[in-house]
DNA sequence: CGGTATTTTGATTTAGCTCAACAGACGTGG
DNA sequence: CCACGTCTGTTGAGCTAAATCAAAATACCG
C-alpha cells in the first residue's frame, strides 16, 4: 500500500510534555490506491464476500465502481435520493444525522470493510443520514438494484449482510440503553471504551484512538453539549485515565476506565 | 377466529364520564387458536414468507412449533441462551432490556407478523432482551439452525428479513435521535404518535391505542421517570389532546399533537 | 505571524429526578 | 355485590446534573 505517513515534526519534541500535539497518523492516499487493479483484492476482504470463490468475486467486482474522497468531503447527504450501497475500503467514515434545530447526532464511525449507504429499496428512498469522510477514504459503490441481484444469486452474502445488520441493531439498542440510563460521564466513558476497542492502537501514550475526534464529535455521540464533553474529558485527564488534545484521545489507564463505567 | 371479547360491562355506563375506564378490548384466546391447523394460514401472513408458494410454505411450516402464552407471561429472559427465532401470530409482545441498576428500557412493542428472538447465530449466544406477552399471545418458533437452512434455501426470505431488520435499525436510530435532542415532553409526544400509527383504532374517544400501556411503559420507552411521564400525560389531557386512564391512551386531537412535536 | 477553529473554564439557569404522600382503580374472595 | 388490599397513577417540594451563555486560552494553518 502506498500510504504517505505525514509525520509531524513536533511528535518527537513533545514526547515528554504534559499534553502532546497531534500524535495521530493522518494518512493520505494516492488516488491510484483506489484504482481498479486493487478492487478485487479489497472486495475479498469485505466480510460478506469472504465466503465466495474467485469466479463469483470477479462477477461481483464488475458491478462495483471505486471512488476516492478527501478528508472532510461529504459522500452523500441526508435527504438525498438513496441509490447506492457503499463499502468502505480505506480510511474512516462518519455517519451523522442533522436535526431541524441544528443539532447533530453522530450515529456511527466506520472502518474498512464496513458497509453504509442504503440497503433496502423498501420504502426508504432517501438517505437517513449524511456520510462524511473522516480521513481520506476509498469507497466502492454498487447500485441498489445490482446489489439485489447479487443477494438473490448468493444466499450466503444475504445472510452475512443480515448478520451484520442485526449486529448493528443490537449496537443501536445498546446506545439507546446508555442514553436512557447513564449520566453523561458514563456515556462518554462507554463511548471511549467502544472506540478504543474498534480503532485503538498501542502507543507510548497508551491506546491511541486512530481517528480525529473532536469534543463536538464526542458530544454528538453521547447526546450532550461540547462544553460538558470538554469538562468530562478534562476530569478524565486530570484523573490520569486518558491523554488528550485537539482531535485526539489516548487511553492510558484502561483498567481504571472500566472501573468507572461499572460503579 | 374464535376470539372472546371480554366486554366490560361498565364501558356503556361510563361513556360520558370525563375519564372512562378500561376502554381497551382485552382479547383472550382459546388455546386451539394457536393450534396446528391454523399455523399454515398464519405463516402465509408473515411478511417474509409472503412471496412463497404453497409447497414451500408447507415445507417451512413443518419446522415451526406453536406456543400460547398468557398476558404477563415471559416468553424468554434477557441472558437466556438464545436458540429460537419467533414469529408473533396473535396478540402483542413487548421487548424490554433490564439494567443492573434496576431500570428498564422498553425497546419495542410487536404486533402480529413481526419476528423476535434471535436471528443471527453469530457470536451472540444470549438474548439481549426479555420478551413479555402484553396480551394473551400465540407465537411460532423455529430453531436457529433450521431457520438458517430456510434462509439458505429461499433467498427471497433472507432478503425480506434483511429489509425488516434494516428498517428496525433505522427506527432504533430515530429513537437515538429523539433521546439525544428532544425534551421529555416531545419524546412522549413522538412515542404516542408512533404507537397511534401502529396500534391505533378509531373510537368515540379518538384514536385508541389498542394495548395496555402504563405510565411506567411510557417512561421506559422515553428514558424518563414514571412521575415525569405522568405529569406530561396530565398536561396533554389538560390541553384536550389525549384521553387517558389506567393502562390506556386515546388521542383525541392528532393535529394538535403533531403541532406540538414540531415547535 | 495573524486569523480561525477548537477547547477550556466560569457563572447562571433550568428540566427533570428523587423522595414522599396520597388518591383512584382494579380484582378478589367472602 | 361489597369491602379490602394492592397496584397504578397523581401531585408536591427540594435538589442536582447538565444546558446555556459568555469569554478567554490554545492549537493549527496558511
Amino acid at each position: 500500500l502506498t500510504v504517505n505517513k505525514r509525520l509531524d515534526k513536533q511528535s518527537n519534541l513533545t514526547l515528554m510534555a504534559g499534553r502532546r500535539k497531534t500524535p495521530l497518523e493522518s494518512p493520505t492516499i494516492d488516488s491510484h490506491v483506489c484504482s481498479l487493479d486493487l478492487r478485487l483484492e479489497k472486495l475479498g476482504m469485505v466480510p460478506f464476500f469472504r465466503n465466495l470463490n474467485d469466479e463469483e468475486l470477479e462477477d461481483i467486482n464488475t458491478k462495483f465502481s471505486a471512488h476516492h474522497f478527501s478528508k472532510g468531503d461529504t459522500i452523500y447527504y441526508q435527504g438525498d435520493p438513496s441509490s447506492m450501497l457503499r463499502v468502505l475500503v480505506f480510511g474512516s467514515v462518519k455517519l451523522v444525522q442533522h436535526t431541524d434545530e441544528g443539532k447533530d447526532i453522530l450515529i456511527d464511525m466506520l472502518k474498512p470493510g464496513e458497509y453504509f449507504g442504503s440497503l433496502s429499496s423498501l420504502g426508504n428512498d432517501e438517505y437517513s443520514e449524511t456520510a462524511q469522510a473522516q480521513t481520506d477514504v476509498c469507497v466502492l459503490s454498487i447500485g441498489l438494484k445490482d446489489f439485489r441481484i447479487v443477494l438473490r444469486a448468493h444466499p450466503s452474502v444475504a445472510i452475512s449482510v443480515l448478520d451484520i445488520t442485526d449486529e448493528r441493531l443490537r449496537t443501536a439498542r445498546e446506545q439507546i440503553r446508555l442514553l436512557s440510563t447513564l449520566s453523561v460521564e458514563k456515556r462518554i466513558i462507554a463511548i471511549l471504551s467502544t472506540l478504543a476497542a474498534k480503532f485503538g492502537e498501542e502507543r507510548e501514550q497508551g491506546i491511541l484512538i486512530q481517528l480525529p475526534i473532536s469534543r463536538k464529535d464526542l458530544a454528538d455521540m453521547t447526546g450532550t453539549s461540547t462544553e460538558t464533553a470538554s469538562r468530562v474529558m478534562s476530569q478524565l485527564q486530570e484523573a490520569g485515565i486518558i491523554t488528550t488534545g485537539r482531535q485526539w484521545v489516548a487511553i492510558t489507564n484502561l483498567k481504571k476506565l472500566s472501573t468507572l463505567s461499572e460503579n
